[in-house]
DNA sequence: CGCTTGACCGGAA
DNA sequence: ATTCCGGCCAAGC
């Protein structure tokens, strides 16, 4: 394994936490989705970041205030990683409404499609 | 000081 | 669909 971390871990962290604040309930993100929508932090090579940005989300997620919804970041497979409190977390969006098969979630379906989502039913709206 | 161990992902086999 | 692999850091025993 490797790089784990990115330069700045305090202000890389913030920025995964506030974007995870904003996951609605019953929907999840992916640690990768969350990595894409975090611009590439400055003096980091973008392939780096490509390569390893997932994994500086997921070790944000590993330290997270207790405001944070932790449980609707999964991973790229709509699985949840294996980890103690793996069972937690699958309760916990079972109890959000989200439903498993074959332990995975159905990403079409739950993968929240990031900030702003909310404003396509307006769209929708017009028809 | 050395060894272990990470909340990931995409491409190859 | 599934498993394997590279990436090559760094904090905590």
């Amino acid at each position: 394994m490797n790089n784990l971390t990115p330069p700045n871990p305090a202000i890389y962290y913030e920025q995964v936490w506030q974007l995870t604040r904003q996951i609605p309930r019953g929907r999840v993100a992916t640690y990768g989705q969350l990595a894409q929508l975090i611009p590439c932090p400055a003096n980091v090579d973008p392939d780096e970041y490509h390569t390893f940005g997932a994994r500086w989300v997921g070790s944000a997620m590993s330290a997270c205030p207790a405001d944070v919804p932790w449980q609707r970041v999964i991973n790229s497979q709509g699985k949840i990683s294996q980890r103690p409190g793996a069972e937690m977390q699958r309760q916990l969006l079972e109890n959000e409404g989200i439903p498993f098969v074959k332990d995975k979630i159905d990403l079409r379906a739950y993968q929240w499609r990031g900030p702003g989502e909310e404003e396509l039913p307006q769209q929708a709206k017009l028809f």
